[in-house]
RNA sequence: GCCCAGGUAGCUCAGUUGGUAGAGCAGGGGACUGAAAAUCCCCGUGUCGGUGGUUCGAUUCCGCCCCUGGGCA
């Protein structure tokens, strides 16, 4: 993140983003042909080693042609975060501009996006001791208990949090254990906020033109996933023994609606069913994200989207 | 052919002692700072199978017909 060269125009980074089986991956592939650039996943789910059917990673041929940084760097029981991903793709995009080319960073986490683009507050990092604690302490009191608790110490952030959501409560106690400080207080934009992108951007959106098309997709490519063997690959990481279901790789699309049906509590139709649903909703809160996300430009869904695509990195790349 | 049970929202069903109906799921919209493929919030008008009858009024009661299960032949 050094950035002593202010009057140097910033290097170019583009970002494609897009909800799940809109074709990123492909266009991506793609683009590399064509262009002098390399591609970063920008994907919660492709981090984790032997989990490749289910995430519709891309395979050995193509990764040889297009390598990708960001797969494959965690085993299933650890976790990541928005914050180690931006540290990661700060320093993959710095070694990919080192070598005089264009980051293409290509994925569908779209908090990780945002992460990356406005920066993070400095918040504690997530605690498993403190926040199993938390959880007993819920278990014992419930959580309209714990939001009772949190609008003790974080009255703005109870206000936010609905009582509902176990998640976030979890979350802004635990920063307040950790720290003695209020979330709240911490997210403040003026405080603690990570410098500007030293880059560029040029952000495209690729997206199906209705949901009906990217519905259908979905459902197709969940059914060649089952095809391609993603219960055996499930069946195997289960078999490791130390993987449970409340872990974030278990909980991805696909691999939550598959151990299910493995340990018994689905039919295989409710699985396949389950995993499609699924599958559409993910897609449904990308394309929330996406319509709010500032300054994309949405590619269209026909035969020249590759062109398209080209023509505006082409010409973002020569505006340097 | 006879008997029984059903036919109500895209699906599974509840309900109306007669005043045109509501849940879950699906779907849609939204939120989102170290779990994010996560976690939450908001949104329910549909010839109540068809057709006659009774009634001020029928999805509800009665007759007939159609369809789907199950049973008996």
């Amino acid at each position: 993140m050094a950035d002593d060269s202010v009057a140097n125009p910033r290097p170019l980074a583009i970002l494609l983003m897009g909800p799940t089986a809109s074709g990123k991956t492909e266009l991506a592939v793609e683009l590399v042909r064509q262009l002098p650039c390399e591609i970063l996943s920008v994907d919660s789910a492709m981090v984790y080693r032997g989990m490749n059917i289910g995430t519709a990673k891309p395979g050995p041929e193509i990764l040889a042609r297009a390598p990708h940084r960001l797969i494959d760097i965690l085993d299933p029981v650890e976790s990541y975060s928005t914050a180690r991903f931006r540290a990661d793709a700060l320093t993959a995009m710095a070694e990919i501009v080192a070598r005089g080319r264009i980051p293409l960073l290509v994925g569908g986490t779209m908090l990780y996006f945002r992460g990356l683009q406005q920066g993070l507050a400095r918040l504690p990092d997530a605690d498993p001791k403190v926040r199993e604690a938390l959880l007993q302490d819920a278990r014992r009191l419930g959580w309209a208990a714990m939001h009772n608790r949190l609008a003790e110490v974080d009255p703005v952030a109870a206000a936010r949090i609905h009582p509902n959501d176990p998640q976030r409560i979890q979350r802004a106690l635990e920063i307040h254990e950790i720290s003695g400080e209020a979330m709240s207080d911490l997210l403040r934009s003026d405080r603690n906020t990570d410098p500007d992108l030293p880059f560029r951007l040029l952000k495209l959106v690729r997206a199906p033109a209705d949901r009906r098309t990217l519905h259908e997709r979905i459902e197709r490519r969940f059914r060649a996933m089952l095809d391609l063997g993603l219960v055996g690959e499930v069946e195997s990481l289960w078999a490791r023994g130390d993987l449970s279901p409340d872990l974030p790789s278990m909980r991805c699309v696909g691999y939550r609606q598959v151990l299910k049906y493995l340990l018994g509590e689905y039919s295989f139709d409710e699985m396949l069913h389950r995993g499609i649903v699924a599958t559409r909703q993910l897609a449904k809160r990308q394309t929330t994200w996406l319509r709010a996300e500032a300054g994309c430009l949405w590619l269209r869904d026909d035969p020249s989207v590759l062109g398209e695509a080209l023509s505006l990195a082409e010409a973002a790349a020569r505006e340097a």
